[in-house]
DNA sequence: CTAAGTGCAAAGTATTTGCTTAGGA
DNA sequence: TCCTAAGCAAATACTTTGCACTTAG
């Protein structure tokens, strides 16, 4: 969690560069969310950040992941289903595995995979600056457990 | 549209079978989404069906969809935005890119891509079944305005 | 001191559900 | 005829908004 202190000490200094203040609800959301490998959904940051501030409320949840998703601090996963999931752990784009069987969602680190949007754009003419690549199936302990 | 038609009646065999039936609503929205490569929201597809069939309310569109997406025939995409958009191309899995500036969806068809999921799959245990990739960045239409 | 942020509740919006009537097979 | 589907409206669930009060800087 040491870098994930830095991460965050630099994303107060850029709040305060655009007049945006550090407050102890906004900390304690960048204490869940920045620097950890976890899928959150609103709902499961408040239910967190609520063990040390009861008084918070989900609204204030929204509007901080909303602002940290617009300085690109965190990335918003939408699927099929219901509600949003942030993910703070800073890393660049990286593919997800998502097991249809029991719903649990994890990275995927592929080098291979960092070249690709440099390829596509090379051969499309698009200009690539963010990409997302999901991957639907079972994952190998659903897979043990069916036979 | 002529292959359109073929999987049209594809469809239409593959519901009978399973019980279902074929109404005139349901074929005009299979006619607006299949062998098409439009993506459209369910509120898009209804705007259209309504021009033959103005009775159609909102929510047999939902239902139809449901069922279509259900039988595997068409591709619901969730984006960071407000609703989802549907994909009867019939075509498997292809990336798509979204131009940030005009919000166009582009089909990108690239060869070295259908290889993926297989290496994925082997590299890391998982049993793949379906994947999703986007790309997000400027189209060269919206490049060219901007200079 | 002053402008930004919080908390609460109400509003908004995409989608689903229930139920009655219509209409395929 | 029988049972699925359509149509409408109400319900649901996630997210956003408005406003009075609080608080960081």
């Amino acid at each position: 969690m040491a870098d994930g202190n830095q991460r965050i000490d630099d994303i107060v200094v850029r709040l305060r560069e655009h007049g945006m203040r550090m407050t102890p609800q906004r900390m304690a959301v960048l204490n869940t969310l920045i620097g950890n490998k976890e899928h959150l959904s609103a709902e499961a940051i408040h239910d967190r950040v609520r063990a040390d501030y009861p008084m918070i409320g989900l609204a204030t949840i929204y509007k901080t992941v909303s602002l940290l998703k617009e300085m690109g601090e965190i990335t918003e996963l939408n699927f099929d289903n219901d509600c949003a999931l942030y993910d703070g752990s800073g890393e660049s784009p990286h593919p997800h595995f998502i097991c249809s069987q029991c719903n649990t969602i994890l990275d995927i680190d592929d080098a291979d995979l960092e070249s690709l949007p440099g390829e596509v754009s090379h051969k499309t003419g698009y200009e690539i600056t963010n990409f997302r690549l999901d991957f639907f199936g079972i994952c190998p302990n659903c897979q043990k457990n069916n036979t």
